[in-house]
DNA sequence: ATAACCTACAACCAAATGGTTGTGGAAGCT
DNA sequence: AGCTTCCACAACCATTTGGTTGTAGGTTAT
């Protein structure tokens, strides 16, 4: 059985701030289909080691990706997880919406004119 | 037809991040549940109303939200297009994620010892 | 042992964020 | 007309963000 985990507002804000922003995005989408360096990360981006250095550290505050050290390296592995809750979040969104439509056919039913 | 709209990565930062804050989050909640003017939305937080109104700006921005004018007030409308956008970027990521456990059960199959 | 590489972290800086107050215009009420 | 309500926008302020460089520690290779 899954655990529903209940998302603090912080937890939320900062899954949603870390995906706010292409380079973070693009480590997400990497490091979800594989395992990959800090480094080689880095490599990737036209900006300093120590900037994807913070940006990996934003996504790991955020649950989106986790650490593992590997030798001199840390591999960075994304959570498939995370990006669940987030998809549960706009879920519950969508629903509230939808209710609102049914409420409104319904209203329209009961006064048919 | 739904039209399937490419979204520049400026359209993706504005959605996530303006979902990044909760105050903003509740916004879309109640402005998804049922129109509100600006001023009915502001009575409900605890911060002036220009606060508010900018927070319906960003919203706006991302597009999560319409405005439409009814006499001296505007109402917000939530739009759940915008969050069924953020929902198929989410998809992607996990589709990205599939594919790659996809590929490790394959070598595995291959590999079988 | 020395050199090269990978990572962490601090200090710094410009720009963006999230809040405030104040001013002013347009719409509705008495 | 005059007052009140709703909204927009500018100016300002403290904090956060996203980048930089520099220093230092741990790991691997020569």
């Amino acid at each position: 059985m899954v655990v529903e985990a209940e998302l603090s507002d912080d937890e939320v804000d900062r899954i949603f701030r870390a995906l706010a922003d292409s380079t973070r995005r693009d480590i997400v989408r990497r490091s979800l289909a594989g395992e990959a360096s800090v480094s080689e990360l880095a490599r990737a981006y036209d900006m300093s080691f120590a900037a994807v250095q913070k940006h990996v550290a934003i996504l790991e505050g955020a649950g989106l990706v986790t650490k593992h050290p590997r030798g001199r390296e840390r591999k960075v592995r994304g959570n498939p997880q995370a990006i669940r809750r987030a998809q549960a979040m706009l879920d519950a969104y969508e629903q509230i919406w939808r209710a609102r439509v049914d409420r409104l056919d319904a209203l329209l039913a009961d006064a048919p004119e």
